[in-house]
DNA sequence: AAAGTAACCTGCCCGC
DNA sequence: TGCGGGCAGGTTACTT
C-alpha cells in the first residue's frame, strides 16, 4: 500500500487517536513479522506503556512510548492499521484472518495491524537504539531543509535511471512506484532518462513536480484503488484516486495531449507515461 | 558500479 | 470448473 503520503495520513491520524492511551495487552499472531526485539520482550516492552508522540521517516511510522523507546512500523506492500474505538466496528474489506497484531487499551478501544502479503516489518527498540534500515535513509523530500540545492547534488553525476533514483529510498525517502510515475508524468520526463543527463532546468521542474504531487497527494489523504487495499487508520479511503494523473490507467489516455498512455517495465515494475508527453 | 533477478507472501484476474 | 501465469502500493540479497 503505502507510500509517503499513505504513511503521513495514517501518523496524523495515529496522533489524533492514541496518545497517552495506556497498552494493557498485547496479541501477537504473526510472529514473524515482529523483528525487534524477541517475542516475549515484545510483549513485555509494551504492557502498561503509552504512545506519546507519533513520527514518520519515509515509509516508516515511529511511535515513541512513555519510556522514550520506539515503536515502528513498516507497512510493506499492504500492511493496514486499524484503531477501533470500544464496541465499535470498522466496516472494511479487510479479512480478520490477516490481523497479525493487537493492541488492547486502557479505555476498551483497540489497534490492530492487518497485512495480506506480510512483507511489514514492526520493531520494538530502546531510545538510543538505532535502526539501520532508518540510519541509511535519504532527504525527506517535504521538509524545507530538502532545497533544489540538495536535490541537484543528489541526483547530480548519478548513473542509473530517474524513475529507480526517484525511488532510492537512501537518496529521498517515501516515494514509491504510485508516485513517480506521477511526478515524473508532471514534470514532463521519461522515467528512463538518465539521471545524469537532466538539464538543470529539468531537474528543477522535477523538483517542483516532487514536493507538489506529494504535498496533493497528502491533503488527499492518500490513494486508495480498486483493490481497496488501503485504508486509514479509521478505515477510511484516501482521496488521491480522484485526482490521479496516469497511474493504473492501463488503458487511458494522457489528461495533457490525449495520446494513448503506455506503460512500461522498469526493475520489474509497471510504469505509466505519456509517450508523448515524456520523451526519452 | 549498475542493472537484473529472485525471494519473501497471499489473492485476484485472465486466458486456456 | 480448474489450473497456471502474471500481477499487486516494498525491500533485500545475490548474481551478472
Amino acid at each position: 500500500m503505502p507510500e509517503l503520503p499513505e504513511v503521513e495520513t495514517i501518523k496524523r491520524d495515529l496522533e489524533k487517536e492514541i496518545l497517552y492511551k495506556r497498552i494493557t495487552d498485547i496479541r501477537v499472531c504473526l510472529p514473524r513479522i515482529i523483528k525487534l526485539p524477541g517475542l516475549a520482550q515484545f510483549s513485555t516492552g509494551l504492557k502498561g506503556k503509552f504512545i506519546k508522540g507519533v513520527k514518520r521517516r519515509g515509509k516508516y511510522i515511529l511511535c515513541i512510548l512513555n519510556n522514550d523507546g520506539y515503536l515502528i512500523f513498516h507497512l510493506g506492500m499492504s500492511g493496514v492499521l486499524f484503531y477501533q474505538r470500544k464496541n465499535e466496528n470498522i466496516s472494511t474489506r479487510i479479512k480478520e484472518k490477516h490481523n497479525h497484531l493487537l493492541f488492547f487499551f486502557e479505555d476498551g478501544s483497540k489497534m490492530i495491524y492487518n497485512d495480506v502479503r506480510q512483507f511489514g516489518k514492526i520493531w520494538l527498540i530502546h531510545a538510543n537504539e538505532k535502526l539501520p534500515e532508518i540510519e541509511s535513509l535519504g532527504w525527506e523530500p517535504l521538509e524545507d531543509s530538502f532545497t533544489f540545492q540538495e536535490f541537484f547534488r543528489s541526483v547530480q553525476n548519478k548513473k542509473g535511471n530517474i524513475k529507480s533514483l526517484l525511488m532510492n529510498q537512501k537518496n529521498i525517502a517515501g516515494i514509491g512506484n504510485i508516485y513517480a510515475s506521477e511526478i515524473l508524468f508532471l514534470a514532463g520526463i521519461h522515467p528512463l532518462r538518465k539521471a545524469d543527463s537532466l538539464t538543470e532546468n529539468e531537474l528543477r521542474k522535477l523538483f517542483l513536480s516532487i514536493r507538489s504531487t506529494l504535498n496533493k497527494a497528502v491533503l488527499a489523504r492518500g490513494m486508495t484503488m480498486e483493490d481497496e487495499s488501503y485504508f486509514d487508520l479509521l478505515g477510511k479511503p484516501g482521496n488521491y484516486r480522484e485526482e490521479v494523473l496516469i497511474y493504473g490507467k492501463k488503458k487511458g489516455n494522457c489528461p495533457t495531449c490525449g495520446h494513448p498512455l503506455s506503460v512500461i517495465r522498469i526493475e520489474n515494475r509497471s510504469t505509466y507515461l505519456c509517450p508523448n508527453c515524456q520523451k526519452n
